[in-house]
DNA sequence: TGACGTGTACGACACCCTGTCGCATACTAC
DNA sequence: GTAGTATGCGACAGGGTGTCGTACACGTCA
């Protein structure tokens, strides 16, 4: 799995990234839990390391308080989970569902306009 | 959460019902596990089950051995956990996800054009 | 120097979901 | 009745997730 899958907390932490940009943990706590116990900085830093792990946010250990920077896309996280989606269910191609989508008029005109003009600049 | 995920072993039974249309649960164990304890029978009879509470199979107990018939098609599956992925991460719209495919080119000419065709008919 | 605040590192735990197993029960055929 | 096959369901281990506590590092300030 090229995009590993993030749990709630952790694209929470990704949301406020994706959001602000580069952040220290303290401002993720006090974003995220804004009447939390001291406890939480340590969750907070739990899910950072993991996401570290996970490639997903660089570490800037440079500074007394590491800064946080998103090194995946709020896009490019969900283009990965889409493909996943298509692996796993439709033999890797996104046209059945999208096919779908369109026939139950999931889609709003909006988003079908939009998917035409892509489709006309990308070819 | 209006389509439910299914966990792995779940979505196998799923996969043998799309393909196969309606088993019985022996029909299904033969293929899912050939050479398996007879343990495994409430194996499938648990995921059976619970695959009936999240209304994804027709439990018909007017046989001896109840015949199991898929209630949501693949697509709709797929098409469902994409809708969740997109309230998840993108506003409720695909169309982020679609671009950032399109820009990776990670959708084969073949599917482009598909799309393409998809998208002037449903109009 | 020591106390204190802030920050990182990480082991540990409870909780939930998943996959599996075992057993009780029901039904049919002989 | 007994055998064979099904269903129903409680129970449990394993893994992932979210949380917490604590140890440690490094400043600042008295």
């Amino acid at each position: 799995m090229t995009v590993p899958k993030l749990a709630n907390a952790e694209l929470a932490v990704m949301e406020r990234l994706w959001q602000k940009g580069a952040q220290t943990a303290r401002l993720l706590r006090e974003h995220l839990y804004p009447d939390a116990a001291n406890s939480m900085h340590g969750t907070i830093q739990r899910l950072l390391q993991r996401l570290e792990d996970k490639g997903f946010v660089h570490r800037d250990r440079n500074r007394a308080a590491h800064l946080f920077t998103p090194l995946v896309s709020r896009e490019a996280y969900a283009a990965g989970r889409l493909e996943a989606l298509a692996d796993q269910v439709t033999g890797g191609s996104f046209v059945p569902m999208i096919t779908h989508l369109v026939e139950e008029r999931k889609l709003s005109d909006a988003d079908m306009e939009r998917l035409r003009r892509l489709l006309e600049d990308g070819s």
